[in-house]
DNA sequence: TATGAATGAGCGTTCATTCAT
DNA sequence: TATGAATGAACGCTCATTCAT
């Protein structure tokens, strides 16, 4: 979690690239070392070993998701709002640099080291919680439908998201994330709506 | 496609297993070979190379998703409870033997060729195409709402299962899938239900 | 201790060969394949690791210490002939093979792991245990003077001769091996003869 | 031969202890800058290379010798009580730093390069040479025994002294060297002692 | 159908050393 | 006097795959 040196910086950015152009298997020393323009050894100067720099990659989004969050609450007043405008802001990114799209929703990749799979775990989560507490605000509570336990709304959003940008991934990136977004998250929004009829009834 | 020799199929399966337990890092052939209890060489009696033994696994799965589409329309009425009873059928399954999970929904493993991508990608979309006719048939229409895109739908049945799966696996298996599964898709049943205020309201 | 197939034999020697010539810095694998003719990887066919090479070098002489023992035994009467002619053999063999030498009797390089230091100090016991059962037998107290510990003679026997050795590969196998250990071993008997006088005397 | 710097001594001092406790192996320049709290580079402020090292360590010993052989002259009258407290000497320093024994007796660590090889012998030779013309001179034929050629008693001297380290060592310095030291000594006394039955008998 | 032996390519990593600052 | 950054060379070892038997 400790900050790094510029080169150590440029290493992560090429790990991702790496990671998003082969997957696992074509972040190699060899293949970083060339891509950051640097001899293979040198790589050791900024991390312990190959671990480290994949532990870094994750300190990095783990770092990232919550700022985010915070980004969008500055911006949007109403929860449900602040939700989708991170995805929003997400499929934006990953449009651009679909290199971090790869390792994102990625854990497969990191599968290999049990503490890799538990950090992955805990920025699930970490999302999972941000999306919790704001479907069980006051707000949220007038925004969204109570009838369903807010568990189950989060994995809803969290994984239709998901499941958009791996297909978007295996599809070779051939449709517009962000317009498909766009559109999933409407009807995303239409389902959360409460149901105004039960209270207007009668 | 082409049916394989009782080894080849015990081959498939330790396959999956080694997947499952260590993900692709894992599936050497020196594993693989010991695993199996032959040599190396003979993994080659039976597939042409490694990737032929990735395809194999792709293969049996594409055969068994829409194996169990028609096992359940023959069981269920209803189509929502079709599709609802596949995914109780995976998780099931899952259950008892999680290796399957591991490699089932997770595209990654087979990233690194891209004619193991396409047919990941393929199985993705036939399980998409099944849930889309059923949401669209007569009877689909009746037990379903239809203010929302059956597209959109499908993508939150789907992602939030592999969603809920993945969770599980990162988890190391701590929690109950099938309860967790049923809990979840009693939501997603909820959500799907018509608004039957809109047409009874006035 | 098992037994090694022809091939592991031949890069036991080989490796014996390198350990001599250039000590423990030569012994690379690399060098190893190619002194045995064959590729890197197919060291690995015969030996887990180079430590378990290491350990078939020292196994190797650790067999060989107590048959040298057994054929001096069936050869000659007197006890201290029988350990004179082992060192002769040692000697012996060590002119013919200057390889050996250098690791038989030179601890320093198996000081790395301590399971191979423990190997070399039960090697050396071994020896001691031979000599000081001779020295303590009935015929060895009557050829030998038991007015000093047997644990020291057995030092003194044991510690010259490595020494001879020793300088004789520091001097770059210089001098005749054989033939001053003949002369040193002449001196030792001298020295080891009982005090006639004092039994005699007068 | 030069004189050293403090630091540079410094580094001697850290590298003795680095051969002490991992062999040849472990005396890297990392662990060395390490050991010495300072950056690799900076130890190439005070020698060439690392064979330059080696070389010191070697130099200090080369010194040290002399030094000690002379420090006993001015004790004792008796040659063989010289010599006997040489070592009783350096047994007890041993003692205290292991680390020292490592290097002081362990030939093997300088074969890499001639240059150290020779010098290493260079330093046994002028051990030999100390301890011969002690037994070559008048006090010296009176106090020990002269139907052996002195060349001989040195090399048992020697070599069971250098033995007794050795195993000390093997052993992990589980006896106590300073003890078993002087009954070594002890013995070897006994048997130098000259043999008066063969002046007096007749 | 199976295997023991082998290999070229490549892996992550460490080595002693240099250079600019 | 010291260091952060870098490197060519080499390390031990594993990979998927082939071949003779």
């Amino acid at each position: 979690m400790k900050t790094l040196s510029p080169r150590g910086e440029q290493i992560v950015d090429e790990a991702i690239e790496l990671l998003s152009s082969g997957g696992l298997p074509a972040l190699t020393t060899k293949n970083l070392a060339k891509a950051v323009g640097v001899s293979e050894p040198a790589l050791y100067r900024h991390f312990k070993n190959k671990m480290d720099i994949l532990t870094a990659i994750l300190n990095r989004q783990e770092k990232n998701m919550p700022r985010l969050f915070e980004r969008m609450a500055a911006q949007y007043e109403s929860p449900l709002d602040q939700i989708q405008n991170v995805y929003a802001r997400i499929f934006h990114n990953f449009s651009r640099t679909p290199a971090m799209a790869a390792v994102v929703f990625t854990e497969e990749i990191f599968r290999q080291e049990s503490t890799l799979s538990e950090q992955m775990n805990r920025i699930i989560n970490t999302v999972e919680d941000r999306i919790l507490s704001l479907l069980k605000s006051e707000e949220g509570r007038r925004e969204c439908r109570t009838d369903i336990p807010p568990r189950d709304l989060a994995q809803m959003m969290m994984g239709s998201s998901r499941l958009l940008v791996t297909r978007w991934r295996l599809g070779n990136y051939a449709f517009d994330l962000e317009k498909e977004g766009a559109q999933l998250w409407k009807s995303l929004r239409t389902i959360l709506a409460p149901n105004l009829s039960s209270g207007t009834k009668r």
